[in-house]
DNA sequence: CGGTAAGCGAGACGGTACGTCGAGTCTTATG
DNA sequence: CATAAGACTCGACGTACCGTCTCGCTTACCG
């Protein structure tokens, strides 16, 4: 969202900013991703095209910007183990997860990955603060004595988040079971790191 | 693709069926998912757009069939242990993930989800296929006395397949790196299931 | 209206030409000019905007083609004198000129003007035309011996239809008697040329 | 204009009227009037779009005023005979219709017969204006013995102006000859009324 | 062996959404 | 108050793509 030049003219107006998010988010709960339209959208939040056009260079940034809000992810509180910590991190993202609609996720992920620049800023956003929590919660590992190397993050990013993820997103699973399926995760990856 | 009724009239020609193919793909890498059109496809392959859509109902299925061909996944030749048929099916299915690009997938995914009836086709046909391979291998392990409780197929799948589809979907992970990721989650998971 | 490439392809359906020219004027009739919008006009025609613009780069071509339809003019039968030649001309070209709204005209005109190419095929076909007829009414009178020097057609171009148009477009005067004010110019301009 | 309520508060910079009348000619001039936006004129004057709007009331008020300013047209003085007077005020309209180019002038008939309000305000400040001044004159060669019965005006603004009309902005004539036709218009309209 | 059903390239069709642009209004901060 | 800057609504524009539909041909099987 490209911010007014300066302090001068007339300055944007933040209830419409929050007008767009509300009607984006609801259009898509109610007709899907695929059917969302700008002109929807405009016409529900009660504005014009323009104003949203003026914030948003296409519509995918008004998606991307009104669903995946301030996502900041913050490093669990310590829990005395690194399964407790593992079990923390995932069940938040997966709570994360499962609040959007898969049809949702799919959608903004395709256009995500449709656009460089748009990819590039998920993934500094996103991924990278993911990644960041993960760092503290395996150097805490470390120093508690629970590890021995210290394990890619990467690898342990996929192993963590991934099963939640293909479990919401692919398999269509029970949203229920999500946390049973985040302890089970964490059980499984501590077990497997601190083995090793 | 339905064959035509009767072995009356002129026969579809066999080398636009490959033209189809061919196309797409090119295009798909050239252009990426959001910005092929079939008129590209139809174009680029030489022909009209009735020969397409007289073989496919729409855009999703072309590039369906152009790009996830034959998904036939077979359960793996017994490797003696669940480690290692879990492995096994780890990498062929890594492997072909690792295929098309990542933006091509994502695309894929967010059509089907868009469609309800397209989407439990996708279920039906490649979640479902997935699911029986390893049906068939958990039901080995327990017969070969591995595993003492049978345990749920979904988790399975998706403590499996999820970090494998995490890293190269959203990751945006080092390909070389999947094969090695595969063994390290098959022993993971093997390691949980057996120990449980 | 640029005509398709060959004779390949699905040929252009007349039946939405004529859709198109009477959807246009029944419009223009009713909304007036400036009210005009090209999806109304798809819409009354009950065609796509594609089929518009596929026929019309613009707008205003489309509204060019559906107004001044093929307006042959013909040089008047020979009535014996310049004075009733030239009253027949100008009746005929005030009786065009009174068929459409004024605004109609005006709006026409604007966008003429504004269009160099168009403005072009507007001189060509219209101005031209009228001038040829122009041209012979004078050359009988020449060969009538009514005229000893050949005047210049465009100031008797002028002389004529000036007034006609005048009345009819800014004054906004009655229709009723534009008849009358043909007679009366046409008098005057034949007093004029024969006297000189 | 209308000009502020009272002498209270900051008094309106006069050397911005002069900068929109500069900034309208030059960019009608240089773009034409279909072309000619009001951000355009803003930009052009280094002012602000407000400030336009709070003299005129639409753009094509703003395009007038800048265009055909003060027409406040004088009877001729007496030249001493009906055609030197025809002659006279011919030339005078002519002068003024011929500094504005065509597209201009036909935008701006375009834009007032759009809307019947600003029709009728036109109507009474222009035409009732030159119509009166043609009433001064046939009222003058009345008394000076030249016509015998008085005739229609609106015939004679219509015979008169009409071709020059015609000729500035149908025919695309030269602007060089019009002077030498407002004479010639002059004499056939006055030999056609004096003669009747 | 000739009829005919189906395939074919080309491209027009209806529909729908996109992103842009302009007019005229409104709002802020500044003078 | 007037002003510059610029956001606001509204509504039309012209473009693009999808999936369907002709058109005039060509091709092979079936009777």
């Amino acid at each position: 969202m490209p911010e007014p030049k300066q302090n001068v003219g007339r300055p944007r107006d933040a209830q419409i900013d929050g007008a767009i998010v509300r009607a984006t988010r609801e259009l898509l709960v109610e007709r899907g991703y695929a059917k969302l339209t700008v002109d929807a959208v405009a016409a529900r939040a009660g504005i014009g095209k323009a104003a949203i056009y003026r914030r948003f260079a296409t519509k995918q940034e008004m998606i991307f910007a009104a669903t995946v809000h301030d996502m900041r992810e913050q490093p669990p509180p310590d829990s005395g183990s690194l399964r407790g910590d593992l079990a923390a991190v995932c069940r938040t993202i997966a709570a994360q997860l499962g609040e959007a609609p898969p049809d949702v996720l799919h959608g903004l992920l395709a256009d995500i990955h449709a656009d460089k620049e748009l990819g590039a800023r998920f993934t500094g956003s996103f991924i990278e603060r993911e990644r960041y929590v993960l760092d503290v919660v395996l150097d805490r590992a470390r120093e508690r004595g629970e590890l021995e190397d210290r394990p890619d993050t990467a690898t342990v990013h996929a192993l963590l988040i991934g099963p939640v993820f293909f479990w919401l997103l692919i398999l269509g699973g029970d949203r229920e079971r999500v946390e049973a399926l985040s302890a089970t995760v964490a059980e499984s990856v501590a077990d497997f790191l601190v083995k090793a």
